[in-house]
RNA sequence: GUGGCUAUGACGAAAUUGGUAAACGUACUCGACUGUGACUCGAGUUUUUGCGGGUUCAAGUCCCGUUAGCCACCCCA
């Protein structure tokens, strides 16, 4: 038998509403703050994703789908988000002198890596970008758009990391330093990192392999290194965090995995998930923009959650909500009757409430089981007898109190003890 | 990409030293039950043990390969 495709997923209809939920919350965070939504295509030409990630990150070495189309044109499905929505607005000229443009994605990135728990080749993100501010306040607003999220989710304790690269400009000088540190000790380096040396020497900052990190340990982190300006500006950063009452660690060695990045970067962590433990990370990139052929500079800050690994958090903490049933599900005395209570159960759904019936027209036993497996409230109950005396029946189905009352009074009734229930549920 | 662990019904799982596969539990169907579910009791349905090969009189069990999942590394969401 055929089956999906190694690191991809079936959403299957109990989780699939799982992540109607979690989108909905983050989309009325996102409305909030004033975001608006872009959609890009999944796939882009192979040099958008080269040009912007760079040449020797592992996403651009490894790990991207890259594939021909019938043209020959390489075409690579996209392993992040940012590229497309800074190619969007350059194309679309979105982008205007002393405005802001708050935009926000949602959907499907791909990676061609080994597949384990919290990582797959398919794996689903919620990201932000905001265009055009270059003051500290972007770097904030993006920062306290994420906390709001995770408190919306209901996830308390999430760690947040942050660290700064230094300004695009003060970036080959911080790189030249980090070298003239790092060359006394090049051959005690791990093969990757002299690897890395010449080809980003960030990364060696971030090696986990024992024997850098303790020359690493021995050395400056990158932010003593930073210019006067750059290193106000971080601080700007920090102080309003610290004024919202953000709590973060400011690690010196964190580096992330995408070469656009300028200034401020942070990660966010769940002490809930194993070796993947990584939910959003993100940072400034003011670069990108000319990078990509972009005449003027447009400063620009944006963050990638992992929904995935949200929804792992969520499951470890019991924080998913529980599938929830019909309102009503109408039962009749048998085959011949099913058919006139059609009429009934559309007048209810019409009204608005989720009504179910038999539709393999079993007996009232099975169609009360029915009622009870999928999580109902209430039963009408509309059988031959109902019917002649234009009477129904409605049993609520967890104080399993039944009442009969006139045909017509039904919807009225049904309105009346669900709408009390439906106010505290909402 | 590297290393390790795992793979049995719809699901969770049992199966002495290789010797009748699926005990037990959940789910599902029907009945006891009165046109009435969830409780209780009774009856019943689903398998050639991921796939392919080998050793053996005999393989779920041992060996090789393969696929997938998990764990760690790499890296990240």
């Amino acid at each position: 038998m055929l089956q999906n495709v190694r690191g991809t997923e079936d959403v299957l209809p109990g989780a699939s509403q799982q992540w109607l939920w979690l989108e909905e919350k983050a989309r009325s965070w996102l409305k909030r703050f004033n975001f608006e939504e872009i959609r890009t295509p999944i796939f882009e030409l192979t040099e958008l994703f080269i040009r912007s990630i760079g040449e020797t990150t592992d996403i651009v070495n490894k790990e991207m789908y890259t594939f021909s189309d019938r043209k020959g044109r390489s075409l690579t499905l996209r392993p992040e988000g940012t590229a497309s929505v800074v190619r969007a607005c350059l194309q679309h000229k979105l982008i205007q002198p002393n405005q802001v443009l708050k935009l926000y994605y949602i959907g499907p990135m791909f990676r061609y890596e080994r597949p384990q728990a919290g990582r797959q080749r398919q794996f689903h993100q919620i990201g932000i970008e905001i265009l055009g501010c270059e003051r500290p306040a972007a770097d904030l607003e993006s920062i306290l758009l994420l906390k709001s999220l995770f408190q919306e989710w209901g996830i308390s304790r999430v760690g947040f990391r942050i660290n700064s690269t230094g300004s695009r400009g003060s970036r080959p000088l911080v790189q030249k330093r980090l070298r003239e540190w790092l060359s006394p000790h090049i051959q005690d380096l791990c093969a990757d990192c002299r690897n890395r040396y010449e080809k980003n020497v960030f990364r060696v900052y971030d090696c986990k392999e024992k024997s850098c990190k303790s020359i690493i340990g021995t050395l400056p982190g990158i932010l003593e290194i930073l210019s006067e300006e750059d290193r106000k500006y971080f601080d700007d950063v920090r102080k309003g965090l610290d004024q919202m009452g953000v709590e973060y660690e400011l690690d010196p060695h964190l580096v992330r995995g995408l070469d656009y990045y300028t200034h401020t970067i942070f990660e966010a962590y769940s002490d809930q998930l194993g070796s993947c433990d990584a939910i959003a990370g993100g940072g400034r990139y003011d670069g990108l923009f000319q990078e990509m052929g972009s005449a003027v500079q447009v400063p620009a800050v944006g963050w990638g959650i992992g929904m995935e690994r949200i929804l792992n958090v969520l499951q470890s903490l019991s924080l998913l909500p529980s599938v929830s049933g019909p309102d009503i599900v109408v039962i009749a005395s048998g085959d011949e009757n099913t058919s006139q209570n059609i009429p009934v159960v559309q007048e209810l759904r019409q009204a608005g409430f989720k009504v179910e019936y038999d539709l393999l027209g079993r007996n009232m036993k099975a169609q009360f089981r029915l009622a009870d497996r999928t999580g109902a409230r209430l039963a009408v109950i509309r059988g031959e007898n109902e019917i002649q005396g234009r009477k129904v029946k409605i049993k609520d189905l967890t104080s399993h109190e039944e009442i009969e009352l006139d045909e017509d009074k039904l919807l009225l009734k049904v309105k009346e003890i669900l709408s009390a229930a439906k106010k505290v549920s909402s």
